[in-house]
DNA sequence: GAAAATTATATTGCGCACAATTAAATTTGA
DNA sequence: TCAAATTTAATTGTGCGCAATATAATTTTC
């Protein structure tokens, strides 16, 4: 059968809504073993960069994870709040503030190995598909920064 | 080479930070558009349940959408307040409230007529591809409902 | 037919997202 | 050198998401 070739307004056929529903069908999933470890989804990805390179400056943290400060700067105030990390201005560039791991920070990660184990159980999903997804999704969203970026010519 | 047994902390090897990456870039995209007809995303997904089923009540548009009154109630307010639908209580249960277009709502429909094929254009991507993903993505939410709901057993 | 359980929506509160603005530090360049 | 431009965070305001609770209507059960 033919593709339509006229995109159409159906809920069921937009890739957007598919996207959008399973985004949050997956921070949902992520909510009963982040809640043991006092985290939500969004806190838990800034720690997953943290572990992997402790002492990144906001502005890197925001590169990476595509979120500004307004989202991450309150964000980062609960997660100093709970004692998992420091903000500091940087001597050498004082318009930068550095986020440093405190050890109850460096501990929560062993607490964490365990998240993606769980989840990947949740998914029933071969190693090969989860891949497979996880990459077309990075070329899309590649795709879309790159088109909307191009916008503000 | 052999995929690793262990899932890891590492943030782009995650799947749910690829998902959740692309449907932010996604809403981005359609930022503008979506602007141009005073809609949110959120907004623009409630009116294409109601252009395909009017007369709908809070709770089938919630179970359609994934989305509770918490998050419908205070979003169909603004679109009663920017005149595209009304809201009433329904004689026959008025536990119900049943959504129902304004002649603006349906006019409106015109004007978004154009925004899928806009925002295929920003995709660059095949339209087996486009279906592809989307069922994937349709898959992988259904997996995780089921799983989570499971979870409270 | 009245009490108890269920259903549907609304409300409240918290934590993102993100646009727009502000403020402060640094860099650039005439 | 010093004023203008740029960079970096923080702040403010709006709109989701979602858990928890409240309220009101309906259905069930005895």
């Amino acid at each position: 059968m033919k593709k339509s070739l006229t995109p159409s307004l159906l809920l069921d056929e937009q890739l957007c809504f598919a996207l959008y529903a399973a985004s949050r069908r997956m921070t949902a999933a992520y909510r009963p073993l982040l809640d043991a470890l006092d985290l939500t989804y969004p806190q838990y990805i800034v720690m997953l960069v943290l572990w992997e390179q402790d002492g990144v400056t906001v502005r890197e943290l925001g590169e990476r994870l595509q979120l500004d400060s307004g989202t991450l700067t309150p964000l980062l105030k609960r997660l100093e709040q709970a004692g998992l990390l420091g903000r500091h201005r940087r001597l050498s560039d004082e318009r930068e503030v550095e986020i440093t791991l405190t050890d109850a920070g460096h501990t929560l990660r062993e607490r964490a190995e365990d998240v993606p184990r769980c989840l990947a159980e949740k998914l029933c999903m071969s190693a090969d598909s989860f891949t497979r997804l996880r990459d077309q999704l990075k070329t899309l969203a590649t795709q879309l920064a790159a088109s909307t970026d191009q916008e503000s010519k």
